[in-house]
DNA sequence: GTAACGGTAGACCGGACGGTCTACCTCAGG
DNA sequence: CCTGAGGTAGACCGTCCGGTCTACCGTTAC
């Protein structure tokens, strides 16, 4: 029986290729959309591994959430370490729009994979939701410590203010119908930067 | 047969029960995991009716996204002859804030209506997916008209801006875990007018 | 050797899916 | 009077849904 929390690292080679053929599969047609007989199909496996790993359908979207949630992070906290290591927290809070930029380039053609999700799930108690508001919140935190170091007036402000940014572009670049919103949105940022005293 | 063009004036009875009924249903669920059989069941008729009326399900889809794209135009449009009719463009460009913020607090409680169904919706050659696309382009072309008006130094580019923080707002408003954002992209927008030169 | 584990293969379940059909009722207009 | 449009009621179609089950195979570990 499958534990539903295993991160990608720890799972058996068959439950890794039901995870990653569910992942795009949820991405570019929708989790409704997607039936397990599918899944299993896509993966190259049957159901019944499917449901001895994960335990059914919602565990599994929930398993698929928090996995493109881990690879966000570790996105862009690495890029941050790559392109910004010895920059200030002005520099780095500007960077973040430079990793979205690359990351909605190779991985969100249709959008944030999170307001999909969202979109879907229209059941507060379902698990994948939890997850939803944590990566929302994450990134806020994100920005809120770097607009504390930035020696921001209003650091909270000014963090609801950027994350509102990196929604608007993300979901402008999913509709396509602007060119380059992210680039938008990282001019914008820096008036309000500038706005916010966040100067360091 | 149904034309699946008429608008919500010219329809029967019946199929104005099940449009309002699917609207709701689609809005609140998501449109995949609605099935026709409780469209028909929730409006108070049978399939038989909602066939002969629409068509399909993928006709009502795009008669649900129609009829939700003319409420928004209609209430944009009534919003600014009701609170900024004498008033200038950038004046009016602002109000459109005060306009989307009324909107979402009584018709987007799970975000985005359009963005939603984009979601939900990836193949390009679905009949709603060009609604979606239009209803985010006339937003786009009013603003635009306005940042003219306004006299915006590039008005395209502030056009696009200020949609960003129209989109932006929306979707943290549907996600639930920023207060009041609407009220931050505006302040966000004033900034953006006075940088654009938006003085009129 | 054998038990436990991960996996493959595929039948099977009840129910919901989108969609079609016949039959009958009601009511307005020519 | 009768036709046609709009509607109700409900059976019916094949397919897919999420989920369960038995049976068998190969590897690893005690």
């Amino acid at each position: 029986m499958g534990t539903g929390t295993a991160e990608a690292g720890e799972l058996t080679p068959g439950a890794r290729k039901v995870l990653e053929a569910a992942s795009t599969l949820f991405y570019e047609r929708g989790i409704t959309a997607v039936g397990v007989d599918l899944i299993a199909k896509e993966a190259g496996t049957t159901k019944k591994t499917l449901y001895d790993r994960f335990g059914g359908k919602d565990a599994l979207i929930a398993a698929y959430l928090r996995e493109r949630d881990r690879r966000w992070r570790s996105w862009l906290t690495g890029w941050l370490e790559e392109h910004a290591a010895a920059a200030g927290p002005r520099a780095r809070l500007l960077a973040t729009f430079d990793a979205l930029a690359e990351w909605t380039r190779r991985h969100n053609p249709r959008g944030c994979g999170f307001v999909n999700a969202a979109a879907e799930l229209p059941d507060p108690a379902h698990p994948g939701r939890r997850i939803i508001t944590d990566q929302k919140l994450w990134l806020r935190g994100c920005l809120y410590e770097l607009a504390v170091e930035a020696g921001a007036a209003d650091p909270g402000r000014l963090a609801d203010e950027l994350t509102l940014l990196h929604e608007g572009a993300t979901v402008l670049r999913g509709l396509a119908l602007v060119d380059d919103p992210v680039a938008r949105a990282r001019a914008l940022a820096e008036q309000t930067l500038d706005r916010a005293g966040a100067t360091r």
